[in-house]
DNA sequence: ATCCAGCCGTGAATCGTTTCAAACTGTAAT
DNA sequence: ATTACAGTTTGAAACGATTCACGGCTGGAT
């Protein structure tokens, strides 16, 4: 049915071995042969098979990836990081989405198990998992995004969450504002506790300024328009001056339910800032202030770590960490 | 390094044989074999070498799936019906990005071959691609999503886009407005093209009312917001009454480009109308009419209909088309 | 002449699983 | 006792690319 190395040569009155040689070290065949080599591969149309090339190397060209949520623009940006750091090493990214589901989770990672993938990039759904750490000691190569996996010993991206949650409030309050919201949730994910961290931080130094934390199910525009609803229905002394989002859905969620009501207006009644700085922030009808995570690169990093881990086996185990930066717009604007 | 089915097979004292038919047909197994086999598997922590039992089964167990827009909601939720519908067949997707250029999509093709996948989903880049029809052809089960193969021969998952464009169109006209503007492009992309023919269908019947196109390099709300901002501008009397963008992206620029120069109103002075309606339509300040299609949808039949393909080699090729949907909100309230 | 070193090319062994004809078991029918 | 038969299990072949020890050849040095 399909054609296999041992058709090329027959063609190219080669041996199999040279077909492999042309195929893997051009410069390891005289110059002739490998042209007459390569005229038989285009006239069969030969692809090489990449099981049998696998199952001999005992690995993989590719390497596996388990996002939290792929619906979210912020990990969409995160995979396209690592896909094309990956492409560019000849190597192919295969997405998870694990919805923040355990079990989803290790679905995909047994899955990746059995492609025998070179490594696999992973967005915990939870770090305290022992899971997490059983596959860290089963030989496969694993790189935290977006997170850290305590007691160390496995390389990792991360941004610094807490920082990212100073840098919103504390802008808030430059801007005067002294009565905030945080909302987010659930808090067993790590960024939103360190986000929640951060705001509190910020919120040290004026002791005349107030922090309350809305809880929510999840981080999606749905949930942040009930709470803006809800905001937006209390009475003005009862309602915070400014709101800090766990991410921009949420914000762009708040934007709306206030809207509905149509008495709150932001920024004026309530200065809104969210987190990621995912494309649609810029481009709210209120352009969304927002905590700007460097996507690409995180993603981009991770395949770097784990190319860094394949190749040195057991080497220095690295971390690298991104700063956030804050993005004003007119949402938090004067 | 790694457990195989021999180490599997000593451990539990049978032959390798028995293993893999604990593995794939426990019932010709003897249970007390199976549950003796099982245990040993466990013990071990043996994982089944994909590569190996693809090389023997000649094919994989992944379909590859190329879209043209990885960034856009709509190609993400497609993604994930086709994701969800392979999972429940033990199937994984692989996910390309084309980013409408052939080029990149050639990448991906030429890299699920060698992977051997069991099929591939396309959005293809240009229809008309001799490439497309080759890969057709070349004996690797193909399913064109979001389109159909003129000539025909390969399966295809389908939205009547012209369709769409009339319902938009339709709806419109019926609200009283007169003056229709048709934003899109690139034209060469099947789907704004015909989008754009059902807006004439519609006005066939309305003598009286005008279409004007205007045509943009791509569909993204960056580009929408400067068609926006430039209506916004124009006089009252040159200006149209009714906007109808080929996707959602599109119709929240413009609605951002109006309300930038704040003359503007939608719906009062401008009814504006997106297409695919994505998440965040409904989420929109104004709440954004859309034309809804079945992402989700979509992508599992793309995949029930590789799977039809792959069952019954050859037999019926099948053509799903999906009808539009309209979806009314307040962006063309009365 | 002889030897050596480089270069090329060879082909059998190998990876781990699946498949399948054949062998083996125990039971029932003759 | 013999045969039939179904239910189990076996073990070797096969999938296709890669690897590597080895042999043939050429040309230059001795």
């Amino acid at each position: 049915m399909s054609v296999s190395v041992k058709d090329v040569a027959a063609a190219a009155a080669v041996s199999v071995g040279t077909v492999s040689n042309v195929l893997n070290r051009p410069d390891k065949v005289a110059p002739a042969t490998v042209a007459r080599v390569q005229a038989a591969i285009d006239r069969l149309g030969f692809v090489r098979n990449d099981a049998a090339r696998q199952l001999r190397a005992g690995r993989s060209r590719s390497i596996g990836l388990v996002v939290l949520d792929s619906a979210n623009p912020f990990f969409a940006e995160v995979a396209r990081g690592a896909e094309e750091r990956a492409a560019r090493e000849g190597m192919a990214v295969l997405l998870g989405n694990s919805d923040q589901t355990p079990s989803r989770e290790r679905a995909y990672l047994e899955l990746f198990r059995e492609q025998r993938v070179n490594g696999v990039l992973l967005t915990p759904t939870d770090l305290e998992a022992s899971a997490v750490r059983r596959l860290a000691d089963s030989g496969i190569p694993l790189v935290i995004v977006d997170g850290e996996l305590p007691g160390g010993g496995v390389p990792s991206v991360a941004v610094d969450d807490v920082q990212g949650g100073m840098l919103a409030v504390a802008h808030l309050l430059e801007q005067g504002r002294r009565r905030i919201a945080y909302i987010g949730g659930p808090h067993s994910i790590r960024q939103v506790a360190d986000r929640l961290e951060g705001a509190r931080r910020a919120l040290a130094g004026v002791p005349e300024a107030t922090l309350e934390v809305i809880e929510l199910d999840a981080l999606t525009v749905l949930h942040g328009r009930d709470a803006g609803e809800e905001i937006a229905r209390r009475s003005a002394a009862d309602r915070p001056d400014a709101v800090f989002c766990a991410n921009d859905l949420l914000a762009v969620g708040v934007l709306q339910g206030t809207a509905i009501l149509g008495e709150v207006r932001v920024p004026d009644d309530l200065a809104l800032i969210g987190y990621d700085d995912i494309d649609f922030a810029q481009s709210a009808v209120v352009p969304l202030s927002s905590v700007r995570q460097p996507a690409r690169a995180i993603g981009a990093a991770a395949v770097e770590l784990l190319l860094e881990a394949l190749d040195s086996e057991g080497a220095a185990i690295r971390h690298v960490r991104f700063q956030p930066e804050l993005v004003v717009r007119a949402s938090t604007g004067p």
